[in-house]
DNA sequence: GTAGGGTTAG
């Protein structure tokens, strides 16, 4: 007898709509056995199949039992199935031409598409098989649309999405609470959707929490925070007592904002409500931490929680990480290997930017190599990206160049934008012009690569081809993403943009800002004009520099805040080098404590020195 | 047998 093993990759490699609905049309065959003892002991051997061989084996008995046909052990068989090899080889087996067509029931197709849209690549054969159940004539059920609604989620068609909408109206499922809640959550995962699952969330008679967490998870998929808390505040008006999910959701949203005051709020909520804390919930509380600036405390909950996971150790050492505290990062890898924790690829990419941005170029190398050899993990463009970005800033130039030569994947964007600004920093001017050209002929409405660009002519002093790369972008329309700072102050978030006009009290916070102007001068800062990407004097251009949104944001600190308090902001990109050398000057003059987040990491202002220590 | 969630290079 042939082997299961050398027989299921044929069996599952048919699998497509035209051999479902082939086989099914093949007539009844056999008669359901009635052999109840041996149905007993299949179904209690599928209870066991934990692992494909195991299924496999269980194949066999089933077949040798004469039970291929009976409804229960095909139910069965189908709901065993976890992972997408053994899900594959089960519906062919239940879609056989030898199965019996009258036995498939709406129960049977449902647990066929369960499966599919439970797994992560294969979410159209939910709905292949979903299709396949309708043009058979058997009805869906309530059960069947959170199925079909999540593999189209997965998916994130809007127009697929859309026509199941359709379906569910037409079958009158949709006043079902736990259909309902699917769809929210189906439209949030389109592409364009977020409106449609606004239209279905207002509409519904009924909302309780998974209903709220799922429009507010929505809104955080979007980076739309604010959106999210709103609808959390409104949620609590509502009288919904929010569970686990929703926090993390409300953790996750407060984390992308850097909103530390809320992120507390959030936890001492947590407490008081007595809701679960349950691994998930923990390891947002530490990424929120984290990454709101307070790592010691995101340390403090990770020693203290029992259950950890890869996630959890990863979120510890990407917050090490974006604090500059590398060495402690690499040691708590260490630790993680040390407990058994197998590290993942995500993990690497924690480490390696640990690495990159404490300048630890030998440890960088070391774990690169450890994860190829030891962990047999592919490095993606990610884990390069890292070790590109460490070499660059450690200044090894060269090194850098020969390592993406070397790379088994063509370099992103994000690579070559990381070794032109090298290049720029280490004089290498000619090689970071080339490779400019090259990508803005790859990415022509980017505009930081046009500011690499303007930048690099300004080292070069070619003034006349710098203004021409103003003229260009202009002529081009590009957007130029604004910079933006964000700050919290009295249970409020504030935000301020280059040049903001719109606060109630701008007028004293530009004559802050104008003093501080002269203070920096006088403790001897220089603006560092050439960093100014227009075609305007001097004089001009250190007005520019000083409507940053970082001046703007400390401007209003100083005024609203009690002498010597720390001043918290966030800003959206990183943090330009003007204004990080006027940062270290003011945390000198006004004697305060800056922390700043950055698109990238932290960097705490104290007596006139940054953390980073000018390396960022 | 049904729904919502955590870590990812610059």
């Amino acid at each position: 007898m042939q082997s299961p093993a050398t027989r299921t990759p044929k069996l599952f490699r048919t699998i497509t709509t035209a051999t479902v609905t082939t086989s099914l049309h093949n007539p009844p065959n056999s008669t359901t056995t009635g052999n109840r003892e041996a149905e007993q002991s299949c179904l209690a051997l599928l209870h066991s199949c934990n692992t494909l061989p195991k299924l496999f084996q269980t194949h066999n008995y089933i077949l040798k039992l004469g039970l291929q046909n009976n409804p229960l052990v095909l139910t069965k068989f189908a709901s065993t199935s976890s992972d997408l090899e053994a899900i594959d080889y089960a519906s062919s087996f239940i879609f056989s031409p030898r199965s019996d067509t009258r036995l498939y029931d709406t129960f049977l197709f449902n647990t066929v598409v369960r499966a599919y849209a439970q797994t992560t690549h294969s979410r159209d054969r939910a709905l292949c098989f979903y299709r396949v159940m309708l043009g058979y004539g058997v009805l869906p059920n309530k059960f069947t649309y959170p199925f079909v609604l999540k593999a189209c989620a997965g998916l994130g068609s809007l127009n697929l999405g859309k026509s199941v909408h359709g379906s569910v109206v037409k079958f009158g499922f949709d006043d079902d609470v736990h259909v309902q809640n699917t769809m929210v959550h189906m439209y949030c995962c389109c592409n364009g959707g977020i409106n449609y699952a606004r239209k279905v969330f207002d509409e519904m008679p009924k909302l309780d929490s998974v209903s709220w967490s799922a429009m507010i998870g929505g809104y955080v998929r979007l980076g739309w925070s604010s959106d999210a808390i709103g609808l959390f505040r409104k949620m609590q008006m509502a009288g919904v007592r929010p569970d686990e999910i929703t926090m993390v959701l409300v953790l996750s949203a407060c984390t992308d904002l850097g909103a530390f005051e809320l992120g507390k709020w959030v936890e001492s909520y947590i407490e008081k409500e007595g809701v679960q804390k349950n691994v998930e919930l923990c390891n947002a509380l530490i990424d929120m931490f984290a990454k709101c600036g307070d790592v010691d405390k995101a340390l403090k909950l990770f020693r203290d929680m029992g259950g950890r996971t890869i996630v959890t150790w990863t979120s510890v050492i990407v917050g090490l990480a974006m604090h500059g505290r590398g060495l402690e990062a690499v040691s708590l890898f260490e630790e993680m290997i040390g407990t058994g924790v197998a590290p993942d690829d995500v993990a690497f990419i924690g480490l390696l930017s640990a690495c990159s941005h404490s300048g630890l170029v030998e440890n960088g190398r070391k774990y690169f190599d450890l994860m190829i050899k030891r962990f047999k993990i592919v490095p993606k463009i990610e884990h390069y990206g890292c070790m590109v970005d460490m070499f660059c800033r450690a200044g090894l130039v060269k090194e850098a160049l020969e390592f993406v030569q070397n790379m088994h994947i063509k370099p992103n964007p994000i690579v070559l934008r990381t070794l032109i600004s090298a290049c720029r920093a280490h004089g290498e001017l000619k090689l970071g012009e080339s490779i400019t050209k090259q990508l803005i002929r790859n990415e022509p409405m980017h505009e930081s690569n046009y500011v690499l660009l303007s930048n690099i002519y300004a080292k070069m002093s070619h003034w006349e081809k710098k203004t021409k790369i103003r003229e260009l972008m202009d002529k081009r329309g590009m957007k130029k993403i604004p910079g933006s700072t964000m700050i919290e102050l009295d249970n409020k978030i504030y935000e301020f943009v280059a040049g903001d006009k719109s606060h109630g009290q701008s007028k004293e916070i530009y004559e802050m800002v104008d003093e501080m102007g002269r203070e920096l001068k006088r403790a001897g800062y220089a603006p560092t004009t050439s960093e100014v990407l227009q075609d305007i004097d001097e004089e001009d251009k250190e007005d520019a520099l000083n409507r940053h949104s970082e001046k703007l944001a400390i401007a209003f600190a100083l005024l609203n805040t009690q002498p010597g308090t720390p001043i918290r902001i966030v800003k959206n990109l990183r943090v330009c080098s003007d204004c990080h050398s006027a940062t270290k000057f003011i945390s000198k003059i006004y004697n305060r404590e800056i922390v700043v987040r950055d698109r990238n990491r932290f960097h705490y202002f104290k007596e006139g020195l940054c953390s980073c220590g000018d390396f960022w």
